[in-house]
DNA sequence: TCGTAGTGACTACCAAGGTAACTACTATTG
DNA sequence: CAATAGTAGTTACCTTGGTAGTCACTACGA
């Protein structure tokens, strides 16, 4: 990530960007030396530096009567900006939701580019209450892999497939499994991408990479029911192959354990603290 | 606060905020109807819809061949842009840290306008690892509650003395120390906010209300001493006094020619209660 | 004279806000 | 049946303010 670019998504105009990173590298600059280290024209540089100081991303000292700068240290400066931010989730939240009204029947909406599918497929996931189904390649399951991690500290039985490759970094947690096939080709079409959580909300999704990637997202319950039901399909034959492979017979005893994800969660299965294993 | 200029906050232009709240509060809308709810010129309000969806701030249906919008809920965009801003936080601080030089000798630093006295007391706080030393006016400790209650989840050794009328939301902390004013008048001069962490940096502010407000900064050893220290006394004099009070003793009489130190001529009593805990 | 320090007056460009006028379709009603 | 009003969407143009970028100037000390 170019520091630049960062500091542009902060609300950084470009000169402020380029002479708060100056400062960074050479503390206590005059504004001719932060002109000179940044590029910035010495005829724009009080302009924006006096912005920076007016944020408080920047202050000043005296020195031989000679006005020194130096910015903030980045944690702070990045920490102040989550401060802020947060603090207007808890201010605006409240009031948006009671702005908004219900909608009468769950739309089947439309989720167009790459970013906002795997946005999307977080909504879903933080807002997760019991169950969740994920299935997918690798690359979007792990651009979601926060979230699970957050989902199954909260108790949310979290059942997720990958396909393709075992991926390095793969988590080891009860209900993980994996397709493993060569590459994307194998399976016919596009790669694919579902989540669904508590039978109540699904994304379906077609993570291409470029610009064609399109998703289904719906509070439809016959949608998200059958979103659930197909990744519980394809998990229990998955398990079924398996198992089969290694002895051949008498499969309903061994994958007696699966039977949770129909049947909710029993005794048995409460195995600990969202680290299994 | 207002939400559009919340909005405006997470970098919606003014026409994206008003489709966005007109939206909420009137699901499923053609851009004719967002149009009319919002107040958009309906020649802008295609344009303005196209990049709310681009972000994926609202996303569309199809009904009868007619385009539909829906807003997304407000948690999940708000959660959106804090996970957004957390992510740009851990990409860029490495970054930008190892670009920051080390300043040769800690400067003594101005900081302009009450917002970002604020700001640098929260950095002072949320970076303390020992010792904190808050002194001020309830509306600035206010604001840095929150970071204090972090504090001392950290395990942060903090002592608060607050000045003036006892608040109605008063932590009852074990180092929380009243100084029972009228008001703001009593000592003179305009008020002042001192944090000091760790006798390693302080802050030493006068959070005048306007735009007078200015504040020094420092890591400068000398000046964290004082600033500690300054506070160290205030508490043991205010508990010195309160235990004096239970006791019987009253030296009030044998110093009162000490008095005029703080109240000129005038004797009076110092306004020592000892509500803490 | 050169390097440091700071300022005023420009130009260019673009995103955002704002207006007018147009097409095309549908439903209602005199 | 024609006229009208409302819905739906589009093209063209204009204004404004902020950002980027240039040039030319003053002033000072070594």
């Amino acid at each position: 990530m170019d520091v630049l670019v960062g500091l542009l998504q902060l609300g950084f105009t470009e000169y402020e960007a380029r002479a708060y990173v100056a400062l960074l590298s050479n503390p206590g600059g005059t504004g001719y030396e932060v002109a000179k280290y940044s590029g910035i024209p010495r005829a724009k540089i009080y302009e924006v530096l006096g912005s920076l100081v007016a944020r408080g991303v920047v202050s000043t000292s005296q020195s031989d009567g000679r006005a020194l700068h130096h910015a903030l240290d980045p944690e702070s400066l990045l920490r102040r900006q989550v401060g802020q931010v947060e603090r207007l989730r808890d201010d605006l939240v409240p009031v948006l939701s009671a702005l908004a009204a219900q909608e009468v029947l769950p739309p089947l909406v439309t989720i167009k580019t790459y970013p906002n599918i795997i946005a999307g497929a977080r909504d879903i996931v933080a807002t997760a209450r019991r169950q969740l189904f994920v299935s997918g390649w690798w690359n979007e399951v792990e651009a979601i892999l926060a979230e699970l991690t957050m989902a199954r500290k909260r108790k949310v039985d979290t059942y997720v497939v990958v396909y393709g490759e075992a991926p390095p970094a793969r988590p080891r947690w009860r209900h993980w499994y994996s397709h493993e096939i060569d590459n994307r080709r194998r399976i016919s079409g596009p790669p694919w991408f579902i989540v669904a959580a508590d039978h109540a909300e699904a994304l379906i999704g077609e993570p291409t990479p470029g610009s064609r990637a399109v998703a289904l997202r719906t509070r439809n319950r016959g949608v998200a029911i059958v979103a659930s039901e197909y990744i519980k399909h394809d998990i229990f034959l998955l398990e079924a192959s398996r198992i089969m492979d290694e002895k051949g017979i008498n499969l309903n005893h061994d994958l007696a354990h699966l039977q949770s994800m129909w049947f909710g969660r029993r005794d048995s299965d409460l195995g600990g603290d969202g680290s299994d294993e």
